[in-house]
DNA sequence: TATTGTTATACTCTATAACTATA
DNA sequence: TATAGTTATAGAGTATAACAATA
């Protein structure tokens, strides 16, 4: 049989209220997935298209700011950069202050390249307007951040 | 700096409504975290206590079953079965049937652990419900499930 | 032939430790 | 000494291909 029990399928899914994390996962692979259908044609990760949004947004930075944006341990981002700058799509050129902190830009096929991946952005969009309203998304966005971003008063004051 | 500019990455964040595959993931990992950090005693990851929870309430499933409960590829669960049955808290017995379905159950030791577990569930989903009213939390998976799970209609009818 | 169990492999993002080079 | 950049490794879940054994 290959669906053994619906019935009790669907039970385990309500009765354990908490089976929150695997709902959030498995819509993030959802949303993921959409968005990689969308972009597959560019051969972009979505971590690869955040980061190029970043730089394209704040040009000059570098990759320690870069990875403050991205929330992301900078080991990851280096990953990241070496990735976009094998492509040509990024140059890191030695900042004018110093030769240690990089200033992170694009490349002119970086900037075309956004262009075409900004509009497959507003496809991926566009397909998750179809799937929640607006009131939604907002609401939705919201209850996710109070998961997981740092909440006023939530943590004591530093000791430090 | 490290926090090069609160003002653009709060922009970042809420220009791209589409961070929400973002948003998604780093809620993920966070109630996976909070998880985690609950079930770190025991050892036990939130796959593993799924399937432990499952085999709980239909004992004497298939691999197969499983899978099909956990909306997992088999090779999946194949991995989980071992590390469950190599630490004793769960048996594959010949099924009755033939040999080749294998009638899982819980172990003694199984049931024991599953005592604990349960409660750290508990704690688990008391530190959920600190962060959102069960009205959010209804909705929210709501919206989740809305996003990954097959929507009536969303596809045609069977072909076959 | 179809299904089950299995192994191996790969992919996503995230995280940590540890090293080098620079300021 | 502190920071930036880097390398390597690991962890989580998910997914696929391929094979053997069984029905």
């Amino acid at each position: 049989m290959e669906n053994p029990n619906d019935d009790a399928e669907m039970s385990i899914e309500l009765e354990m209220g908490s089976w929150l994390g695997r709902n959030l996962r498995r819509a993030t692979n959802a949303v993921f997935g959409q968005f990689a259908s969308e972009f597959a044609p560019f051969n972009i990760r979505p971590a690869l298209y955040l980061a190029l949004s970043i730089i394209e947004r704040f040009p000059g930075s570098s990759g320690a700011e870069l990875s403050d944006y991205m929330t992301v341990p900078r080991a990851n981002t280096v990953v990241l950069l070496k990735e976009l700058e094998g492509r040509g799509l990024i140059k890191r050129a030695p900042n004018a202050t110093g030769r240690r902190a990089q200033a992170i830009s694009l490349t002119e096929a970086g900037h075309a390249l956004m262009i075409e991946l900004h509009a497959a952005h507003e496809r991926h969009v566009a397909y998750l307007e179809s799937v929640m309203s607006e009131a939604e998304s907002n609401f939705l966005n919201a209850l996710l951040q109070r998961l997981w971003k740092p909440q006023a008063g939530s943590s004591p004051p530093s000791e430090a």
